[in-house]
RNA sequence: GGGGGAGUGGCGGAACUGGCAGACGCGCAUGACUUAGGAUCAUGUCUCUUUCGAGGUGAGGGUUCGAGUCCCUCCUUCCCCA
């Protein structure tokens, strides 16, 4: 894990981190040496953002940050080891991620190109789309303009054909599906029209069997061709387009529900598969960093390509066509199912059957003819696009690229690096970065002794956060980003555990990082070491983390909202000046039901009633009986009255409902982990946690049922150190003690090595009731007694440590309860004499007999046929047909009997 | 629109490859003991029925001796993509 340090930990840190040390405890318990990390993702643009308000250095603020969150998190109690932390802003780390780049680099992985990017005006910076919300800069609310800019790509797209597959990895399938569907691979042709000037267009089509449906061609605005061939005739219009495109956002302009938009250059093409002339169009739904920026449009079996027909009029010509049973044309909307071609020449007739790429009858056909005749080619294309790692900000780790003033680009040598970050630096308003205009760091010498300029553009953060497993092998070493003796040791890393929100951005940018790495030989040495040490290192290095597991969030807590009555003045039919805002109970606040001004009440008998659903300074929105919103302005004077606070109130005290969404502290519903742990403990927090929750699903946060928690934590603690039952032991009661010994060691085990952790908790509450109603049955000598109660402490040590070590020690045991071996689950020992017998009736439980722990099938079902039950239901007839279920697992065995 | 989750008591949530639905906990109810603490202890707590019993996992259908679990249609909701 690698938290970014925002300044306070949050309750999500303690869901996410708390599970994943307990299972650590575990597997270390269990034998395993494990390697527990823990490090910052700590450059980024919330530190700059600070610079910008606050005038503090991001240095100053993310190291202040940092300190605070150590200390946070050694509050939790978990085994991280702090020897191997790493920090990415620290030059000794980003050393390396500049490393990474220049190797990447001189591999021809790293390149400059041109992007499509926000770039915001005001700021004088792009943005990533995260921050750009409706076509606005997320901060300043100021408009965002897609811009072609030269920036700094990886080519991940080389690896997009190995990125779909996972072999030899246990992930969720919802991730992979989301990586699967973000890489996009589609199979088809590049087919080059050209228009009547013989400028070639290259597309890209996964339906090279509707070629002869195409009726005119798009392209994106910023296609380099448009100035080129627009009509003078046209040319007004079409700048004026390209102008106003550049405004939206991406999102917006391939929203399928948005109205489709374009213009005509006055041009024409050429379809190279029939010679038809055909209008260019440009639409801003075709976009310039997808394919080739052009598409060819066959509106009959396109739905955006018909919609787009339809509006400017433009010819439909159907080439597939359904047939008997395969679906049918339907007016208003393209077809794209499977069908026979038609109006194609000497294609008609062949079946084109819905399927992709070659396995397709016509599509196989028309590429084979394609080649033929020099006109295109089989193709396949990716949605994946190359990874745009440039950021116009400082506080980033500087790409080692210098320019030379002959024009050619150089890049710093190895001994050099890392290029620091000066820290002299001064933030302007503007947001613009200060390597910009930072003289010293500009200017630098290339190899050959010429002046030179450097790159002021700093690297993603998502880069930092690519390799830091690596780089926690060996924080300090300096030969490498990691030392391969350590890495023959360790690697590969066995179980990762994270949000799946990075499904597609950090999951995705590790895998292609590892893989990379692995083929520029950074893991030979390594190999070699493992080979010494006689591990097969074959298909170690190809992914990044074996075991992946997504865990959930937790989310701020519902609240009700105060339920008012506010009088006053209406002002319009749904605003209200209020001159007295008073608390009631909810019951009569519902009881209200209609609050429409009326003639009279206009003047100053006006009232609303309802919930506060939100406040903002003095404004109030209020939800009525009726479920109405209304607006309440409470003024300056008005007398407020909540009974539930003494003394004079004002309008700040008012609370407001609290909606089940995510906690953010401008929504006032975080749950602050470091006061928890000061009320209940941090054992008590870290069971809560997880045995409160489905860990993969998170939830609304909800302190109610911490209490249990604090029961079974109170009852451990009596229990241990209470008295023994007795002096003498019963053989049967004792039997039955480590029964369910035994059962919990097998449901903690399995818990934990499952991520189910609720159910390991509950298997040790389970463990407290059975060891209680022993206590109470007596019967259990001292020794067996304090071997169960040693066992107990054993198994809620990776959940509970310090209450299970001080436990441990008080009972005399020798330190530390964390070294101990983890209890062996023994079948035997676990096994059960008897057994009850299911009887059941088509399914339904309608008897439970004993039987013999290894009852047989026959036995079983003459038992089950004695039973009252079955004689009952028979009632004296006969079983259409019996059916016998062993006891496995744990579970006891059935007999079904069909009537 | 496409893809992927999820829907189980008053609540959080259990239920392994189809095999006693509701483990464990909260809350609630009744009783006990105390009436100084977030008390504690016992019993109960899916629904209907006095009982016997019957029904029950978003809705409807199907497969099966047996379905929360598998299949089909639909509804609600969350996430990702468009």
């Amino acid at each position: 894990m690698l938290p970014y340090p925002s300044g306070d930990l949050h309750i999500g840190h303690w869901f996410a981190m708390t599970p994943s040390d307990a299972r650590a405890r575990y597997m270390r318990m269990k034998g395993y040496n494990v390697l527990f990390p823990m490090g910052f993702d700590a450059f980024g643009l919330p530190a700059e953002n600070a610079a910008v308000q606050r005038n503090i250095h991001p240095a100053k603020w993310t190291y202040a940050n940092i300190e605070r969150m150590r200390g946070q998190l050694r509050s939790m109690g978990a085994m991280f080891d702090w020897q191997r932390e790493a920090v990415t802003c620290d030059p000794e780390y980003y050393r390396w991620t500049e490393w990474f780049f220049k190797k990447f680099y001189e591999a021809g992985l790293a390149y400059r190109g041109e992007a499509m990017v926000n770039w915001s005006p005001t700021l004088q910076t792009v943005l990533a789309n995260e921050q750009v919300i409706d076509g606005r800069d997320e901060r300043t609310g100021q408009p965002v303009i897609q811009k072609l800019m030269t920036q700094w790509f990886f080519r991940i797209t080389n690896y997009a054909e190995e990125l779909l597959r996972y072999e030899g990895v246990d992930w969720p399938e919802p991730v992979k599906t989301m990586q699967i569907n973000w890489i996009g691979r589609s199979e088809g042709a590049k087919v080059t029209f050209h228009t009547e000037q013989n400028d070639p267009i290259e597309i890209f089509t996964t339906r090279p069997d509707t070629l002869w449906g195409a009726t005119f061609m798009v392209l994106a605005p910023e296609h380099p061709l448009v100035s080129k061939i627009t009509s003078d005739a046209q040319r007004e219009a079409v700048e004026a387009y390209v102008e106003q495109a550049a405004r939206r956002t991406e999102l917006e302009r391939t929203a399928e529900d948005r109205e489709k938009t374009g213009v005509f250059t006055g041009a024409f093409a050429i379809n190279p598969v029939n010679g038809e002339r055909i209008p260019i169009w440009i639409a801003d739904y075709v976009m310039i960093s997808y394919g080739s920026g052009a598409i060819m449009a066959v509106p009959a079996h396109d739905q955006r390509d018909y919609e787009f027909a339809v509006k400017y009029d433009l010819p439909i010509r159907t080439v597939i066509e359904p047939r008997e049973g395969e679906g049918e044309l339907v007016p208003g909307q393209a077809y794209d199912g499977p069908g026979v071609m038609v109006n194609s020449d000497q294609f008609n007739g062949t079946i084109s059957n819905g399927q992709k790429g070659r396995k397709n009858p016509a599509i196989d056909a028309v590429i084979t003819w394609l080649e033929a005749k020099g006109i295109g080619r089989e193709a396949v294309t990716y949605r994946l696009r190359d990874w745009l790692i440039s950021r116009q900000r400082y506080w980033g780790a500087p790409i080692p690229i210098i320019y030379k003033q002959d024009g050619t680009i150089e890049a710093v040598p190895d001994e050099q690096l890392p290029v620091l970050l000066p820290e002299d630096v001064e933030f302007m308003p503007s947001g613009r970065s200060p390597l910009t205009y930072h003289e010293p760091f500009l200017h630098t010498t290339a190899s050959d002794g010429t002046p030179a300029r450097r790159e002021t553009d700093t690297m993603d953060t998502f880069m930092c956060s690519s390799w830091y497993q690596y780089r926690y092998l060996s924080p300090h070493y300096d030969r490498g980003p990691f030392d391969p003796e350590e890495a023959a040791y360790w690697l590969p890393v066995d179980v990762y555990t994270g949000g799946a929100e990075h499904a597609t951005l950090h999951l995705l940018y590790a895998r292609f990082f590892i893989k990379a790495m692995r083929d520029l030989g950074m893991f030979e040495e390594t190999a070699r070491i493992m080979r010494e040490h006689g591990r097969d290192p074959e298909g170690l290095f190809d992914e990044p983390w074996l075991v992946l597991r997504n865990q959930g969030q937790v989310l701020g807590a519902e609240r009700e909202g105060d339920y008012i009555r506010a009088t006053g003045r209406w002002d319009g039919p749904n605003k209200l000046f209020a001159t007295r805002v008073e608390v009631i109970a909810k019951e009569e606040a519902l009881e209200q039901s209609d609050t429409t001004p009326t003639a009279e009440s206009t003047l100053d008998s006006g009232m609303v009633v309802g919930e506060i659903m939100r406040r903002t300074e003095n404004i109030l929105t209020v939800r009525t009986a009726n479920n109405e919103l209304r607006t309440v302005e409470v003024l300056d004077d008005a007398e407020i009255i909540i009974p539930r606070i003494e003394g004079e109130n004002t309008v700040n005290q008012l609370r407001h409902h609290l909606e089940v969404q995510r906690m953010s502290k401008s929504k006032g519903n975080v749950v602050n982990p470091d006061e928890l742990v000061a009320e209940y403990g941090a054992d008590t927090v870290r069971a809560y946690l997880m045995f409160g929750f489905d860990w993969a699903k998170g939830g609304p946060w909800n302190s109610e049922q911490i209490i249990g928690v604090v029961r079974w934590l109170n009852d451990v603690w009596n229990l241990t150190l209470g008295d023994p039952p007795s002096p003498s032991g019963d053989p049967r009661a004792e039997r039955d003690l480590e029964r369910s010994v035994q059962a919990a060691i097998r449901r903690v085990s399995e818990g934990l090595e499952t991520f189910s952790f609720n159910t390991a908790v509950a298997g040790l509450m389970t463990l407290r009731n059975d060891l209680q109603s022993a206590l109470r049955r007596g019967g259990v000598s001292a020794d067996v007694w304090r071997d169960a109660l040693r066992t107990n402490l054993l198994l809620m040590a990776p959940f509970t440590p310090h209450i299970a070590e001080e436990l441990w020690e008080r009972m005399g045991f020798e330190y530390s309860v964390h070294t101990q071996e983890w209890p062996a689950y023994d079948e035997e020992k676990a096994a059960r004499d008897t057994v009850t017998l299911v009887v059941m009736r088509n399914g339904k439980p309608i008897d439970h007999v004993e039987a013999p722990a290894d009852v047989d099938e026959a036995e079983a079902k003459r038992l089950a046929l004695e039973s009252a039950g079955a004689r009952r239901v028979l009632n004296g007839g006969e079983p259409k047909r019996l059916v016998f279920v062993p006891g496995r697992n744990g579970q006891e065995p059935k007999v079904n009997i069909v009537v």
